[in-house]
DNA sequence: TGGAGGGATATTGTATGCAATTCATCTATA
DNA sequence: TATAGATGAATTGCATACAATATCCCTCCA
């Protein structure tokens, strides 16, 4: 059974220098001129150059006029950035969510979060960091406003490769569950200060562990 | 003297475009086809490529893979999102411009605010309207998060086309001054909690006035 | 009359060639 | 030796041709 992939080849170079990138086989700061691109992906320039623009619109590679592209260097203060960016809208959308999540929204939270415990008693990284992704999910919808929603995810999935080890730390599961617990909490009650700041001490915790220092050694490359 | 734009000709085009779609010279959904306006603009299929993609990522237009870009049609409820999430991004960067501004900037702001009140005096809505755009535009710098700050700024000009008649309503340049008044001296109180309160409540009545009526017209086309 | 199928047409996706610009290297000169 | 200028190679920007896909309209059948 042929599933054949209808995705035209800027879409799928897209994914896969993206790829590249994430994983290392392009450091930030390399060049990335399309005629190497081309050959090394066995296509032509224009879905090259194409799939470059778009990248560089999600920030993972920085194209000069006329000069090529780079992978984009994140200096650590960039990505500073955009961890207290994401903090921030996190906590937003908690906090909107707070007033605004329907009943039935207010109960399938308080569910789900439930059924992260026994994750979190196995100590199951894997199976919690899918879970984590509903949950936070779960809490840009509530906000009821698609586009906040669709910045804040954006700005998630854009920082994931700098919070691969996010779980591993020793303890960080149950402080995790702990911390989702506050939100929870403010969430159900309605209070939305309450919920804005239990997310933002969430979200700023979790990133100040000790992936901020794993973001420092990706960025050096 | 020939000030030559070493702009490329996408860079243009993305220009030439966009404008012809605020200006209405393109109505929303309305068809754009490669070809067309390769002819119209006096270039090739190529640069047009690239701008149509460039503005499908700011929103402007929307391309279908294989079926061609139209204008971004823009539901009254998306509408109605994307003037909630700027007011929300201008409500967190108020909020916390009153937690981090240095006291230079704190100065600027007072200063610059008071210098508004002439505009307002001599009921000038044009020379308000640039000046309302710094005003805001420092407190995004007062944020102290350049990527927070290009988000808000990004999603304030995605906004600026059905905001045209902003100022004209009668009595509305004293309200927003007032309403500037309150933001500012919650700031300069490093009042976190009331700088946020009052530009939520800023921006909203903003919109709120009679702009959202114009921009249901705009969408109906 | 209404809907399904099929072929012509129009439009997008991709490849390639040429023009324009940048970059690197080398030379000449102070 | 250091710097400015020039020259050639490498690379991007753009145009055009071809291939793949979608759209439209016509015919045919129930």
């Amino acid at each position: 059974m042929d599933i054949v992939d209808d995705r035209t080849r800027a879409d799928r170079l897209v994914s896969d220098v993206s790829e590249d990138i994430l994983n290392g086989a392009f450091a930030p700061g390399d060049r990335l001129d399309e005629l190497s691109l081309a050959e090394r992906y066995g296509v032509s320039r224009t879905p090259v150059r194409e799939a470059l623009r778009r990248l560089a619109s999600s920030g993972l590679v920085e194209v000069r006029p006329r000069r090529g592209a780079i992978v984009a260097r994140i200096t650590a203060e960039k990505l500073a950035e955009l961890f207290g960016a994401m903090a921030e809208l996190e906590a937003t959308c908690a906090r909107l969510s707070a007033i605004g999540m329907t009943p039935m929204e207010r109960r399938r939270l308080e569910a789900f979060y439930a059924s992260m415990e026994p994750l979190v008693s196995a100590a199951d990284a894997e199976g919690f960091a899918a879970a984590n992704l509903v949950f936070h999910t779960q809490i840009y919808a509530g906000a009821h406003n698609g586009h906040l929603a669709e910045i804040t995810a954006g700005l998630r999935s854009r920082l994931l490769p700098y919070r691969c080890a996010q779980f591993r730390t020793p303890g960080r599961l149950p402080r995790s569950h702990a911390e989702h617990g506050a939100v929870v909490a403010a969430i159900l009650d309605a209070d939305a200060a309450g919920a804005h700041a239990a997310m933002l001490r969430h979200v700023s915790l979790v990133e100040d562990s000790f992936e901020r220092l794993a973001a420092a050694r990706a960025v050096r490359g």
